[in-house]
DNA sequence: GTGGTCTAGACCACT
DNA sequence: GTGGTCTAGACCACC
């Protein structure tokens, strides 16, 4: 199964991030061994090194660590996943609503669309 | 003045974002002439050619026509300005909501979470 | 000119020591730019990318910062040089006086083999 | 009791240096007996595997001999362990004075250096 | 020409 | 089979 990945972004930061949301919502969870490196390369469709990447840049940010020759593993700190979901939409949020103000909307009018909106 | 780019995506693409907000702002107006290529590379602190790019790309868009030797202006068809804003705030909106239910949100919870926000 | 690497250790482990050491030794000086990465591969023998994955260690290791299609520079920050160098005898100066401990020298006898050495 | 290795390093050859330093301070007596496979691996923290290749290597270098079936000993050839610790040390002070030399240290400072050292 | 990313394919140490 | 490293060769955005 092929992912469909914008080609204006590098692929192990969209990797990154699908990864973050596994964890997110527990597809992943605490602890535990996530596939290997060449499972994902054959689910993400991408190269082996460029996923290798990706989990590199997670294990920097203490999401994952890695057992040589045994696999990786999901970080067992328990802190540093709840704050990862907080962080995430922080983060949407912020730019959403800047994007929005950008293009001259209100709070107000921001409300109204996302209430109207059939997502 | 320099403007803060993300080194992860296309510089172009970024600039044809910002010229698109300042004609949805209506900083540059239905008709009016835009500033030179050299300008807005000083503008932005990016190379001349990266803003040619840009606003070829604009054109290509319809957004923009330009007037050999005399300079680039935007379009002043009506339509092709008025449906500008609800194309860029559906696409916003649209990868906001996406995702925030990637992250596990409902609707319901979006709403709220605006609601609270300080921005 | 290739570079004679231990081939018990990483590559790029060893470019980034080498690089280390010509910042020290002000063969790169603060705030100038350093060799291409195609040049220091050529230099070193070894592959573009393989000297990529040192450089850009050291950028995360904030000392060296990259500029985009212009070339890459020796950070400017006095104080983060400073230590370099007191950092590295730091670590050298430890491991060789536990290695000889360890091997049942005492720091009385070291000092005596180091006196004695014609090096 | 984990080992605590260098991951850049290959363990067979850390394990063999800890084991000549067990030979050097006379842990291990000459012509004795060392430890089985698997009581080393379990000591070790290290794959069965590991630790044959390491013995083996060391076997190779004429600083252990097997039995088949019975165990593995110590050489006693007393010349083989007699320059072990004078090899161990000439190599150690040989890379501690190039790599203090290679980051600009004198001999003099050197010295100075290790008197100075609280270890 | 410069840094950055990516693929394909390979080898290694280790479990 | 697993993570880690390396090479060769390519393409891209940018200056």
């Amino acid at each position: 199964m092929k992912h469909k990945f914008d080609s204006n972004l590098p692929i192990y930061l969209q990797v990154m991030e699908e990864i973050k949301k596994d964890i997110i919502n527990k597809k992943y969870v605490l602890g535990d061994k996530i596939p290997s490196v060449r499972e994902l390369a054959l689910y993400y469709g991408a190269n082996p090194n460029t996923i290798q990447k990706a989990l590199s840049e997670l294990e920097r940010e203490g999401l994952l660590r890695s057992e040589r020759a045994v696999g990786r593993y999901v970080t067992d700190q328990k802190e540093r996943i709840s704050v990862l979901k907080k962080e995430a939409s922080d983060t949407i949020v912020e730019n959403f609503i800047r994007n929005m103000k950008e293009i001259g909307f209100t709070k107000a009018d921001i409300i109204k669309i996302i209430e109207k909106s059939k997502l």
